[in-house]
DNA sequence: CGACTTTGACCCGCGC
DNA sequence: GCGCGGGTCAAAGTCG
């Protein structure tokens, strides 16, 4: 679990830090015109221009400063219904539906971390797996991840339990994704590596294994967890 | 009691 | 102009 913990925090930094910096997702709705203009990125059109001109910068807008798009697939139990991707983040759902392309309801969440920041998120079953949530950013965040200062937080209502970082792709022309699979065990990549030491890293196993192996409670709960990991054949995530 | 989720209604862009 | 469908709002319900 640790291993696959630190190789996933690793791939997701790297990614993060690969994302072009933009925000401001294209504002449809009235009231978000009317009272922000958000930009946040020194691009805004001038309110004096004409209608041509707003035109044109419009398209600039479209051209250039397409907010980012990012989407991340994470594999879960089929039969989960909560449409949760814990990346991390602290979500709050303020809509879902269900759209035509998709028979599984697409669920609309926003940073509830920092009130002012603009990104969004949705999440829906693949069409094609459904055990694979496909869940699509919108938008960068303005605050610093929530999991940093306080690693195992916990808070949260369960939305984020800040123990997994969030995995964001840029969804550019290849429209690449990744997927999440927290249901197989992977072997260590040299990504692990750079947590720490080698020697501190086997002697943080050994401690952690030799914890765990003494507590009674935790060895009948993995048997139970690893027996119906067999006899469901069914992949779990994220109930660790 | 506050924060969060649910869900029907509403808004708005788009195609015909 | 009209209908459809995706996205958002907001009141009501739920939970700790």
């Amino acid at each position: 679990m640790c291993e696959n913990y630190n190789e996933l925090r690793d791939r997701l930094t790297n990614i993060s830090k690969n994302s072009v910096v933009d925000n401001d997702a294209s504002r449809k709705r009235k009231a978000d015109s009317s009272n922000n203009n958000g930009n946040t990125d020194g691009t805004k059109c001038p309110s004096e221009s004409s209608s041509s001109d707003e035109d044109s910068c419009k398209k600039q807008r479209e051209e250039h400063i397409k907010p980012k798009i990012s989407r991340a697939s994470v594999r879960t139990e089929a039969s989960d219904t909560s449409l949760i991707v814990k990346d991390g983040y602290q979500w709050r759902k303020y809509g879902q539906k269900v759209t035509r392309d998709n028979p599984s309801p697409r669920a609309y969440f926003k940073c509830s971390f920092a009130p002012s920041c603009p990104v969004k998120k949705k999440v829906q079953r693949s069409i094609e797996d459904q055990s694979i949530l496909v869940a699509t950013y919108e938008g960068e965040h303005n605050h610093p991840h929530p999991s940093k200062p306080e690693p195992s937080s916990g808070s949260g209502r369960g939305v984020t339990l800040g123990t997994v970082p969030c995995s964001t792709t840029p969804l550019s022309s290849s429209a690449q994704t990744i997927t999440l699979d927290l249901t197989k065990p992977k072997p260590a990549t040299d990504s692990d590596r750079k947590m720490g030491t080698p020697q501190f890293q086997q002697y943080l196993v050994e401690q952690m294994a030799s914890t765990l192996t003494k507590d009674p409670n935790f060895k009948s709960a993995l048997a139970a967890a690893i027996s119906g990991q067999f006899l469901q054949q069914n992949p779990r995530t994220e109930k660790w």
